[in-house]
DNA sequence: ACCTTGACCAAACAATCGTTTGTCTTTCTA
DNA sequence: TAGAAAGACAAACGATTGTTTGGTCAAGGT
């Protein structure tokens, strides 16, 4: 039960139907992980205790130890796959379209769906600090550094008239995007996609200006 | 000794150098709440021991419920002194110009000095998430609310030539500054003055588009 | 001069934390 | 069909959590 073993087979893609050599019929290992997801995006990683994540689906505390070595391990799991989810969601958005302004928003309005409608995984992506988990920090950057990527070339493709700074940009569109998250309430006002498009259209229009050049 | 009273003590504006009706000069509650305020900043507010906090400064975890009667309400006295240094420099930096696109500006740099070169207090009402103090959330949730205010008037009084939500305006600036102290580092590229201002400067010019109009 | 009172220490409190151990059952493999 | 191993339970582990208690000491008003 060599815990890296463990630690790896629970890390790799983990789909509910793994075909893998010797999945078990009644691992609940998937419900494991959703329940994780829903209570570190929540609670954040802190907060979230084990027998709170692992209550709800009737599981005790040790029986988490079956499938990762440690609670640091279950972050970076769930972790991984909503960075997966979220990434899928922005490539699929993205894939049909050509203009590079097109693009662009439609990578953030699936950012932004995935942020705040759908449930749990991509919310602990956006939520939870790498460093929150001493041990797994640099792994939990790398994840995060590979998802933002993709923005980094969508920006780079925009055709720009005058010389921008296009890392400001970047993370200005990303950053504002993300904190939404801390203010939105699913229901009251504007739509996860009318928020997106509303941003991206804030950057690309401007404001005019009345008098003030 | 009424836990409401000493909280109240706590809360109200308490200078290094009050010179309230019993002040001892002796009192380490200044330099408890700058460990606190250190601790809460740099690991959350869960993730930040009653010990950790008051370790640095040479006292013992009993002694911090003489000033305060749980770790929640030295969060609210923590995070009421970030609110209010973080509104004095915005209002500071705010007072002397007219142009309201200059008062946005100032006001934009001002937010992100506060919360990325000094150091603890601000920083507290970024990172720390009301819901993370469950029995003092609605008293946090209106700090920042009055402080968020400042904002929402600000971008009020801007000319703007076309008709333009200026929520989702304020929601976007105020988000991408925030989010910032995710990414930020000190020494690396630009400074905070100039991120504020690289921000603001995207949203009023806007990106001028070669093809697509 | 007294004596109240705020600030703090020293030590402990019960509760909860992440984790370990040992056992049992189930299922896949040889 | 025997055996290995995965998945989970039951119960406990030591450590750490926020907090309480009782006592000490010096400052401040009267």
């Amino acid at each position: 039960m060599s815990s890296a073993a463990v630690a790896e087979s629970a890390a790799r893609t983990a789909d509910e139907t793994a075909a893998g050599p010797a999945r078990r019929a009644t691992s609940r290992l998937p419900r494991l992980l959703d329940a994780a997801a829903q209570a570190f995006a929540q609670r954040g990683y802190a907060a979230a205790s084990v027998r709170e994540i692992v209550g709800p689906i009737g599981m005790l505390p040790g029986s988490l130890y079956c499938h990762f070595a440690t609670k640091e391990a279950l972050l970076v799991a769930v972790y991984k796959k909503g960075v997966e989810r979220i990434g899928a969601a922005v490539d699929a958005a993205v894939r049909p379209l050509d203009d590079p302004w097109q693009r662009l928003e439609a990578a953030c309005v699936a950012h932004l769906v995935s942020l705040l409608d759908q449930t749990d995984y991509s919310q602990v992506v956006i939520r939870v600090r790498p460093s929150d988990a001493p041990a797994a920090e640099a792994e939990l950057v790398l994840a995060r550094d590979s998802y933002e990527k993709r923005f980094t070339r969508l920006v780079a493709a925009l055709p720009l008239a005058r010389p921008t700074d296009r890392t400001m940009l970047r993370l200005m569109l990303v950053g504002a995007l993300n904190w939404s998250q801390t203010w939105y309430r699913a229901g009251r006002g504007s739509s996860p996609e009318r928020i997106a498009r509303r941003f991206v259209g804030l950057l690309k229009t401007g404001l005019a200006v009345k008098d003030t050049a």
